[in-house]
DNA sequence: AAATTGTTTGTAATCGATTGCACCAAATTA
DNA sequence: TAATTTGGTGCAATCGATTACAAACAATTT
């Protein structure tokens, strides 16, 4: 019970007068131990409190136990939600998560990348920061012969698995959504066309104009980044132009936030006279005084996922790490009062929850 | 460059003819190895792309360069901003840091618990979940030996440092404003009294109260959880009483936002009827429509100080933990409309931000 | 030139657990 | 009874870095 009593299996061993290979053995259910001198071991591992030492075995078998998360912040619901997923997989093998925040910064991502690297943790999760345009020190990744597995924010690098939500389909259903509540002139909150997900939404809110005839107006797309501030200056933006919209899909919650916060400053209504739906349903989202609709991105299956993802590759051959797994979870449109007309007018209308 | 190409000291010892020591000596900067040599070593080193292994530094050391943070929650402000202030101050001394959420559950903080000492990392730093009754989990860490450090949420067990705010100040603080805005009825939403922050920000209410001579109601006082439907209920049932409150503090930023809620369903006039002030500025509470008055807890303060608390801890004699410390931040009292009622009405008002 | 001091380097043990190989005793077979 | 198989253990090397101690060599003093 005292401080620093270490209880190794040399303890063990000196007590019952066997060696310490019997004891490792016999604590690793090797077969060839026999039963007695298993039982004397386990009992006496018991009394003695031993616990196996997990750097001795880390150094011998060069497994650490432990992986790596980089996300741009914790505090995000998504990347929180995405991490409780991974955990909550990956704790009951025994694996302990390192969290590392890169503030959307590529150095600090870089050198958070080289620690997890010198830690040898067993695999890195990561979604990449909105700055990162180089990737040389994500394949250094690789080079070390750690598998990586990204998720949400990707980068395409061969041999890399990820997990993704369809990003094109949530932009597709929020403005489709926004058109059949009868909107005609849906702006587009713009985010860091640097990123895929960013990409994939925008296409998203392309295509569905395409799909309903809807003629695409460039002067309705604004690019924000995802602070609530620039959304409240693109809307300043739209609504300085003649010809003002009638809905807005969002690619990210805060900066539809900043918007809503805007339109009501100008006591416009909404959603009668313009419609809202943000990305990412942040629960601020759900509580605001007017809540706003947005696409649910599933965060907890999608760490889940990711954990099974690592599981698969680091329990193939080890070093094939050519498993390339690309998995894209549906998103779900949450229809809030932002955009949800129902009251005032407009026949059908999708998905509703939350 | 090739995968696991690790390069060991060994290897550069044998491509200089020397001896491992002599490489390990030139490599930590030991004053008996000559200038030459430590040259021809160090060049080597980076021609060979060398890199320390932690892992055998660990098993001779003992120490892992990695420590343990466990808060009940990581996407509450309060938490991230604190696990960013340690990161902030021990990043650079090379430390990782493993973050572990309770989920307000004791077992899973036990569990945590014996993962990290199993880890063998240099410190633990913790923030109590709300079940926590027995402390037999948490004295197993001084049993190991490992530096401990409360934040916010501490359990009074003797040689263990702590850092927190001064809760019954910022509960005084609060009370205080919203009385000198003309309260005379303040209802409190009371936490779980088994911690002693929630404690502290009710006797500073009550201390309140009693400066300014308002007669203590105990109807006034309702017992929450911090979630949002917990306040929303807590004002259903303040208010299905004849005699109703002027005010609420409380001691949640979440629970005070259910009751807004509530408040203006009923059709309430806030600040003016009733004003509302809460307690951890979430970044919510700036961002509603009405924005909410909140305490803040300097959280990223705390977290830098905790990791100060834990360096100059390893720094004195490694195994003298009886350097206990408490540390005690002053809390904020942010002003937002929720309770300002300065447009209309009261004179003196103080503090003002945000 | 011999003795002394000081500088630089090497040898080997250590941290704790794992594991290939060798070995011995008991059990089986010839 | 001798030869062979099998089950159960021990020996010793290994993972990579650190460090007391000893040894070698150079520089200085007498």
């Amino acid at each position: 019970m005292a401080k620093n009593e270490k209880v190794t299996i040399y303890d063990i061993s000196k007590k019952l007068n066997i060696s310490a290979a019997t004891v490792s053995r016999a604590l690793n259910n090797n077969p060839k131990i026999s039963l007695k001198t298993r039982e004397l071991v386990l009992k006496t591992a018991q009394e003695l409190n031993y616990k196996q030492n997990r750097l001795a075995l880390a150094l011998k078998s060069g497994k650490t136990n432990s992986i790596g998360v980089i996300v741009p912040y914790i505090n995000r619901n998504f990347f929180s939600a995405v991490i409780y997923g991974i955990e909550k997989l990956l704790a009951p093998h025994g694996y302990n998560v390192i969290i590392c925040q890169s503030h959307e910064d590529a150095n600090n991502e870089a050198n958070h990348i080289a620690a997890l690297l010198n830690t040898q943790v067993d695999g890195i999760f990561m979604s990449v920061s909105k700055t990162t345009q180089d990737t040389s020190h994500i394949e250094k990744i690789l080079e070390n012969g750690t598998p990586l597995i990204f998720f949400d924010r990707k980068k395409d690098i061969p041999g890399v698995s990820s997990v993704t939500i369809d990003d094109f389909r949530g932009g597709y259903m929020a403005t489709e959504h926004l058109i059949q509540q009868g909107a005609r002139r849906v702006a587009h909150f713009c985010g860091d066309l640097n990123l895929e997900i960013y990409r994939n939404r925008h296409n998203g809110y392309l295509k569905a104009l395409e799909d309903y005839d809807i003629p695409l107006d460039n002067g309705l797309i604004v690019h924000t980044n995802s602070r609530i501030e620039a959304g409240a200056d693109a809307l300043a933006k739209l609504w300085s132009k003649k010809k003002r919209p009638d809905a807005i899909f969002s690619s990210s919650d805060y900066a539809a936030l900043g918007a809503i916060q805007e339109l009501r400053k100008l006591e416009v209504e909404i959603p009668d006279e313009v419609g809202v739906v943000g990305f990412s349903n942040e629960p601020f989202t759900k509580y605001m005084e007017l809540p706003m609709s947005s696409v649910d991105q599933t965060p907890a299956t999608m760490g889940e996922l990711a954990a099974q993802v690592f599981l698969e590759q680091i329990n193939n051959d080890q070093h094939v790490l050519s498993v390339e797994k690309r998995d894209v979870l549906a998103p779900e449109l949450i229809v809030r009062r932002s955009s949800d007309k129902k009251r005032t007018l407009i026949g059908k209308h999708p998905v509703s929850k939350g």
